[in-house]
DNA sequence: TCACATTCGTTGCAAGAGCAACTAGATCGC
DNA sequence: GCGATCTAGTTGCTCTTGCAACGAATGTGA
């Protein structure tokens, strides 16, 4: 019929998007994957969102860092850190300290309660992350580290930041 | 006795979640930076959300699907794809078709207005992903995608589905 | 020193997303 | 055939998030 070949011919026209082979889509799809399955460790038992277990995790790490550095390293819009830190300060978990040096900024630190859940919740994460990675092959497992770095690295230099390519 | 003690303390001092190196957190800022970057193109130019592009292409590609289809295969909620169907409707990007063999589901396809716009957008997309992968060499490339996969197949299966491990 | 631009962080507002309840239709078991 | 159960999709409600405007502090240049 008139109709059936009219979107054979569209189709053929060009190769398009194959979406099983997308980049960003397949990423993402891995990345809703993850996250959902890992809130289910900090949500339901901590009661803490994406942005605070963020929080929590690079404070519990780095113990001193404004929340700038937190949104810029997660890629998080500057005001989700600052209500997610807003919320975990009401909770107890962790502090403000003003920099004299710097009084716009302040640096972030986890209250001993904040620590505590630190101490509990990470050893859950490393074995998720365990459980997660167990289909890899150690080799693969570095190798896919050091291509997600790679890609990283290079999508960042494409971001919103200043092309270098001038 | 004081060395034990001061091992105790050591371990608990010690970073127990090193974000760099923890898988979820960097798959999501990988899945974030691409997010980002891709939706410059689809939403600033065609007013498109990330999941009215998804049906865009993925009806594109595959010329008949349901929501439900789109929602999982996507990881996206089905609240989500009824409402991004909706919108995309209204436009006259998309149309509806009922099932005569189940009429709880209806079959999406694109208009030829809809086509239109993944035909002007399918090859921007693929020009971007393009660009973000030229980082890799071809076989980088190739491992990359076969990680993902992997990763993606097994993230699927720890998910909310029935545990077959009962 | 003084105007101008920039940066860190907060907040009002509106759009987006998840949850749960709901309708409509299909399926299973008896 | 009939009720209980399940599935596809919609919608009200609420919480989250992004954007843009803002205040406060800093930096820059004349």
């Amino acid at each position: 019929m008139a109709r059936r070949s009219a979107l054979r011919k569209q189709e053929e026209a060009q190769p398009l998007v194959i979406l099983e082979e997308f980049l960003p889509y397949r990423v993402n799809v891995l990345a809703a994957l993850t996250a959902n399955a890992l809130s289910q460790i900090y949500e339901k038992r901590f009661g803490l969102t994406i942005p605070g277990w963020r929080i929590i995790v690079t404070l519990g790490q780095y113990e001193f860092r404004t929340a700038r550095d937190i949104a810029n390293h997660g890629v998080m819009h500057k005001s989700t850190v600052s209500r997610a830190v807003a919320v975990l300060e009401k909770r107890g978990l962790v502090l403000r300290k003003a920099n004299a040096d710097d009084r716009r900024e302040e640096l972030l630190e986890l209250t001993p309660e904040g620590r505590a859940i630190y101490v509990a919740l990470a050893p859950e994460a490393l074995a998720f992350e365990e459980r997660l990675l167990s289909v890899l092959a150690p080799e693969e497992q570095k190798t896919f580290f050091g291509l997600v770095d790679k890609l990283g690295r290079h999508a960042r230099s494409l971001g919103p930041e200043p092309g270098e390519e001038a």
